[in-house]
DNA sequence: AGAGTTATCCCCTGAAAAGGGGATTTTAAA
DNA sequence: TTTAAAATCCCCTTTTCAGGGGATAACTCT
């Protein structure tokens, strides 16, 4: 016989944990060997003990799961790490596959699907539901069809998002007006937008700038 | 002996469902009567059949939990509806509340908290957990310091957002430039800001206006 | 060493926004 | 039915923005 797959769990939701915990035990190839709430005890796990299989929500209270992946997969190469987000969420599913794990599933995903996934990054190859790899090649869309600002315009696109007028900003960063209305410009042009209000909206829409509530 | 709460779920979580299931399966006090992964199944039971709670997620495929909050209590005002989110969503918890839910927790509630929450809720109380209360607290504050925009002003200010001047905005809503320039005065005014980047970023921040990636 | 990009700076013009002031009518609420 | 708020319009001035046209040093990559 077989020896069987074992898998952690971390994730902060109980029910959840409880759901993948009563699949696991239904599933007569898959054996639980523990799981963990947050990241930090996944990775004292890991000190000690092993595991084949990961699965890892992407949000957890004490760091992202993008930062708790790159350090797993850095002391633990040989460990798979299933990436399980909440669905709208694509957006991580690129930065996860670029941090080591094997795959990304949605927790919309049947029993089915689960299980089968969980036996394929055990196996070594990859594995993306539907869901997951169509999010995945949007945001490629996206992030690719986006005009590459350079650090100095960000910076100024910051400024000019925050309230500050040109000569305020030329002043801030020690230059003259003449270049932040460059800088402007130069923006307005890539981005194909005519004004200050549009230029301001693609730039929060898009992320180029974080958007923080005061 | 008591008679068993009978609990009925919706979620589009196969693993929540499962876990909830399994919390309920080992609870005495519990039956669970029956479940759904979208509003129309979970509607389609409650015709024949009932039950004394419904765990229901905010997020579901084919309308939101406020929508079918809503609806079910219009038909069924005798069936407790305990909300049931994931967190970083505590700006439903309002709404849920005043669409007639008994109690709302999130996702990463202990085990304990959950099932004293479906007892609280079976027993006509209202239960919400720590962060939902926090969270309803904050998002009250948060409106509550939001200055009142007019149905005019927002109108005036979507058309801002879009990129659009004074001139095109009078054109497009056959007003003059001058009445445009009122409602953008006072606008500012309100939100105590000092020209056009602040204020667009203000109503995408606010959610005033809502953001769609083209 | 040369090509391309980035960052800096300048000129010009006309349009739009910012910031004051005030006024009228319509609508909603008390 | 009075009052308050909202929506409409106009005047004024100054500042900033938008859009064109450039130019030059610095840095990066080949």
């Amino acid at each position: 016989m077989k020896e069987k797959i074992k898998v952690f769990i971390v994730d902060d939701h109980p029910m959840v944990i409880e759901g993948m915990v009563s699949m696991i035990q239904k599933e007569p190839s898959l054996e639980l060997v523990g799981y963990a709430m947050n990241a930090a005890s996944c990775l004292g796990y890991f000190i000690q003990h092993s595991a084949d299989v990961v699965l890892m929500d992407i949000n957890l209270p004490d760091k992202s799961g993008i930062e708790l992946c790159r350090e797993l997969k850095e002391r633990k190469p040989e460990v798979a790490i299933l990436a399980i987000s909440s669905f709208n969420q694509g957006s991580y599913v690129k930065q996860m596959m670029e941090q080591g794990a094997s795959g990304y599933i949605f927790k919309n995903v049947l029993r089915e699907e689960f299980l089968q996934a969980v036996a394929t990054v055990a196996n070594g190859q990859p594995y993306l539901n539907f869901e997951a790899s169509f999010a995945m090649r949007e945001e490629k869309k996206r992030t690719e069809a986006l005009p590459v600002m350079t650090k100095r315009e960000m910076e100024v696109l910051v400024l000019i998002a925050a309230g500050l007028t040109n000569p305020q900003i030329a002043e801030k960063l020690f230059v003259s007006q003449s270049t932040i209305d460059s800088h402007r410009k130069s923006m307005m042009t890539k981005l194909n937008v005519k004004n200050t209000a549009a230029l301001v909206r693609f730039a929060l829409e898009n992320k180029i700038i974080g958007s923080h509530i005061q």
